[in-house]
RNA sequence: CGGGAUAUAGCGCAGUCCGGUAGCGCGCUUGCUUUGGGAGCAAGAUGUCGGGGGUUCGAAUCCCUCUAUCCCGACCA
């Protein structure tokens, strides 16, 4: 390609509503352009990168499923039929064609595929079966941001596979484990599959692929040994001994008028914070038979909500009590809570239920018991793990002490289950003759969210600095002074078409501008590879090379450039 | 949806408090010079000052209202 003929759109300032380095870079590139919140379009640079993501993606699923294409639009009746019709909020985009039919814009396409796959499946001998596609999803976003990091309308590569035993579930899951790593491998990105979270799209077992990136809005955590990882929502916390020290000190009641939270008590009474614990009073399921629960922390932890809203005895979604509600029930307002004579149902974390001579509100205003003890004080209520791990946390593998870093969420994969196809009644024959419900996995990967991942990992005060299997272009080749030196024309002309016949993806610059306007534009759009081509570099059959990362140019024979890309792609 | 902020040329911003002919830098156009790290000189083009309403002789500026965007929170396969 002759930078002459791309769109090179790059601007020299940053645009003020952007906020990630991603989403900056990206549009100082010439990548992106937005058209209104959360909806972008891809100039040309941009689509060559995303089309590259796409084709390694695609490569590496042709390999174990096939490929299919679903309609964006989808109609009301089968998010009707699985029940998320109602479940999904406003998220879903939700619209109607001119017969007054309601339809969506697909965020997600489990109810398209069981359809599509209860009608075409009708044996288990079909069986297992692994569908894919790349396709622009849409979701509504509440607040879109970080430019194709959180858009409303993305695209995604889903993949759907059916089974007929958990066993063939199972080995599926495996197999796509194995193809997420194998892709990101490609990708060139530093990743890591962490244990997760099922979320509201139900199911068992999964498995989330992050990107590790310090501006990552999700929590990765790791133990010492590279044993365990998780996202911190699913990470156990383990108790740091196994059972309560005996208690030294009496149980007594404090006047603390002005210790309202955890910080002025131990400020104020020269504690250690690990003998404090904080009450946190929350909506009650009402199967429990309660209308709320309280939720027992230590004063140095943060309560993990995912944990506490999986809870049998907690609602759904995880909703905490009012003040007014909380006077109302228990007497003392929320500075003041404790796990003594509370009138409601109490859990507490592993962590609380080893902690001896701790202190703890009284359920009575500016009152704190201090030397709490189960056993001989209170009872010992449910125990559950309830927080978030914290660095130095025991890796609940037993295996080293863990460490935390941040993560961007690229993909996801599920072991569904018979959710849908229960819901949707996706059965086929089978080996008895008998109608069997067919059990799901789900597999997802945020294509454009790769990209801007890819930047965040990869970029410098210059700009960006593309893994080579993504970049728009390999390599770009500069000629100095073309304008007067024949020789440089040639020499170049001939270059850009022996990397081109020799299979290179190349960028010939060739726009009338000055050397050191090119030079900031190929480090903006991060191409990996440059080789300047000058009149006193050729007088002595010598090209300048110089990759991305380099702080220097290396002079290389003209007449080895071929086997010395060669050499530094690995190809 | 709650809290905070912003909206002036393609981009970054000043001007608003204190009403009086719309500005700066970058970019863009033309010409000449220049060409090894975002060139210099000269001449130019570009604005319903986010929209609507009001106050006023006169509104980018004051008042009301709507909209859009960004940040924090809640939410998020």
């Amino acid at each position: 390609m002759r930078a002459s003929q791309l769109l090179i759109s790059t601007l020299k300032e940053t645009p003020a509503d952007a906020e990630v380095i991603s989403h900056q870079l990206m549009l100082r590139a010439g990548m992106i352009r937005r058209l209104a919140s959360g909806l972008y379009t891809w100039l040309p640079l941009g689509l060559r990168t995303l089309r590259k993501v796409e084709r390694i993606v695609r490569e590496e699923m042709d390999k174990s499923a096939q490929e299919v294409l679903m309609p964006a639009a989808q109609p009301a009746e089968l998010w009707q039929e699985s029940g998320r019709w109602e479940q999904y909020g406003p998220e879903l985009l939700r619209f109607k064609d001119r017969h007054d039919r309601d339809f969506c814009v697909g965020p997600t396409h489990e109810e398209v595929i069981t359809d599509m796959v209860r009608r075409e499946i009708k044996s288990y001998k079909q069986l297992p079966i692994n569908l894919y596609q790349v396709q622009t999803k849409f979701r509504d976003e509440i607040r879109p941001r970080f430019g194709v990091m959180r858009s409303r309308e993305f695209i995604m590569k889903d993949a759907y596979s059916f089974h007929t035993s958990q066993e063939s579930l199972q080995e599926t899951y495996d197999v796509m484990y194995q193809t997420y790593c194998n892709i990101f491998d490609r990708l060139g990105l530093n990743y890591r599959p962490v244990l997760a979270d099922n979320g509201s799209i139900g199911g068992s077992g999964s498995h989330e692929f992050h990107v590790l990136a310090d501006s990552g809005e999700d929590d990765i955590v790791f133990n010492t040994e590279g044993t365990y990882a998780a996202n911190i929502e699913k990470a156990e916390a383990v108790a740091s001994k196994a059972q309560a020290d005996a208690p030294t000190e009496e149980m007594r009641l404090v006047d603390t008028p002005n210790a309202k939270t955890i910080e002025e008590l131990v400020t104020q009474f020269d504690l250690n914070i690990e003998k404090t614990v904080k009450t946190l009073i929350v909506r009650a399921t009402e199967e429990s038979g309660a209308q709320f629960v309280a939720l027992v922390v230590r004063g140095d932890h943060s309560l993990n909500e995912i944990k506490a809203e999986n809870l049998a005895q907690v609602a759904a979604p995880l909703t905490f009590a009012t003040e007014d509600e909380i006077r109302a029930v228990i007497g003392a307002g929320p500075g003041s809570l404790g796990p003594v004579n509370l009138p409601i149902p109490c859990i507490v974390d592993r962590s609380v239920a080893v902690a001896s001579d701790f202190g703890a509100g009284a359920n009575i205003d500016d009152k704190h018991y201090f030397g709490l003890n189960w056993g001989r004080d209170l009872p010992l209520p449910t125990v559950a793990d309830l927080r978030n791990v914290v660095e130095g946390d025991a890796s609940p593998d037993g295996k080293g002490t863990l460490s935390i870093k941040r993560g961007i969420e690229v993909g996801h994969i599920f072991q569904l289950g018979t959710k849908y196809s229960e819901a949707m009644k996706a059965t086929v024959l089978g080996e008895e003759g008998k109608p069997v419900t067919m059990i799901m996995g789900c597999y997802g990967i945020g294509v454009t969210r790769v990209v801007a991942s890819a930047i965040e990992q990869n970029h410098d005060e210059s700009g960006i600095i593309w893994p080579e299997a993504i970049a728009p272009f390999e390599v770009a080749i500069v000629p100095m002074n073309a304008h007067k030196s024949e020789m440089v024309r040639d020499a170049s002309e001939k270059l850009y078409a022996d990397l081109k016949a020799a299979g290179f993806d190349v960028l010939f610059e060739d726009r009338d501008e000055r050397p050191g306007f090119k030079f900031a534009d190929l480090e903006l759009m991060g191409i990996p590879h440059r080789i300047v081509v000058g009149e006193r570099g050729l007088k002595e059959g010598q090209l300048e090379y110089k990759g991305r990362r380099d702080a220097e140019n290396t002079m290389i024979a003209a007449d080895t450039v071929l086997d010395f890309l060669k050499e530094k792609m690995s190809r």
